[in-house]
DNA sequence: TTGTTAATTATGTACTACATAAGTATATTC
DNA sequence: GAATATACTTATGTAGTACATAATTAACAA
């Protein structure tokens, strides 16, 4: 999903700042020195004299790895190496509106690619309580108009939420979460509702009886529609 | 796969300091503001007086945005809002070292359910072309002794990657390339190398003359062995 | 041992000063 | 008067100093 976005495609002559090269240094010195998450970390004066800028350019560097969740400062203790929180930067950029239009459509095909290959994991995770809940949600779509755009779409984010958390896989469940906005802003632009023929209660009755072949069908089936969104 | 790391699952005080939240507020002043790419933004000054904080700060919270690829900021000319590089951060903490134990794990398997999933779209983008070369990297990997284990890796990479690069996603592509370390960190700590019963050279085939669902099967079982590390 | 107080220290914040590069205006030349 | 050269202006980039704050340690008292 290549795209030019300019006629003249040049890269700008990079004009690295002193904080880009400091957190560069300081990424490459956490990572090579073995440092496990834990370990305490030299304070900032040291850190600055060594690289040879002042704690003001240190600190804009910090505060980098510190967002990452790289680093954990307190005052009087110092810095600790930390297990960064790795989708967390990710979220705070995840808006369909900055976001380039063929890096969305990137984002839209990767969510049905995850969605086409939850089967496997969710044949090995799912329990007899999880598949009730979903019934539960499943159902609970009949009761209302569904002309309702509001709650249909309450009603997809909340079963195919549901799905992701059955897989038990907190990090895949944060992924699909932080999609949402993405799937929505694009569905938004289709003309009609245009839900695919397998419904939800469909997908729920092939989790309880079918095999994991069976299901992935069916979810494709429901997911045609997006399907044809894709171009060659 | 949620796991406990020490007895003690309390959430330490959250000590938020000026810089975090005036990326907060940056953040969510851009997003509301209906910024779009290219807009200039206000000088560091007067950002830091409506603020009420001293340029240091803003300039630390600016520096997060930079990072993120948010902002892009020339001297004289002021600021301007950019178009992130969405996974440019994921790339700097994707580290197997740092990341902990279960986080890797959720990788992992979000790495297979991409493989089980991209069927769907490399029927939709596959050209001769492509399977050509495909076929060509298959067929190299017979050529040389197969205990010889970086050469093996080698071989795992350049196919699978290979396959990516077929979907025409970028950034499916490069979601990849970052998940590398983190497949080979924890496939290190296998005992024997254990390929499947079905090869590369099987799986071109099926590409070639199988249809969507034998691609899948193929690549399912070409994946078992590490689908068996999945617990329930 | 427990609780209180004081000293210490590394991070957090503010402010000032100046360098640098990129526009803008002015002057010079033909 | 148009083109070039020069000086000026301005917003970001970097350095340095000063002090506030909180957490740790040490000393002391109950």
């Amino acid at each position: 999903m290549k795209k030019k976005l300019s006629a003249i495609d040049i890269e700008p002559v990079s004009h690295q700042t002193m904080a880009d090269i400091v957190e560069l240094k300081l990424l490459a010195f956490l990572k090579k020195s073995a440092f496990k998450p834990g370990d305490a970390l030299p304070k900032e004066i040291e850190l600055a004299e060594a690289l040879g800028v002042s704690r003001n350019i240190l600190r804009e560097a910090l505060s980098r790895l510190r967002m990452l969740g790289m680093v954990d400062t307190k005052k009087r203790r110092g810095m600790v190496l930390s297990s960064p929180d790795i989708l967390g930067s990710l979220e705070k950029v995840m808006d369909p509106l900055i976001i380039d239009e063929s890096t969305l459509q990137d984002f839209f095909e990767l969510r049905l690619t995850l969605e086409m290959g939850l089967a496997d994991i969710l044949y090995i995770r799912k329990t007899q309580t999880d598949i009730d809940e979903l019934e539960q949600i499943a159902l609970a779509e009949k009761v209302r108009d569904k002309n309702d755009v509001a709650f249909r779409i309450k009603c997809e984010v909340e079963f195919h939420g549901k799905i992701y958390r059955m897989t038990g896989n907190d990090t895949m469940q944060r992924f699909q979460t932080m999609l949402l906005p993405i799937f929505g802003h694009l569905v938004a632009l289709e003309k009609k509702p245009a839900g695919g023929k397998v419904t939800h209660l469909d997908l729920v009755n092939l989790l309880k009886n079918g095999t994991r072949e069976d299901f992935r069908k069916g979810m494709r089936e429901h997911l045609e529609h997006h399907f044809n969104r894709i171009v060659k």
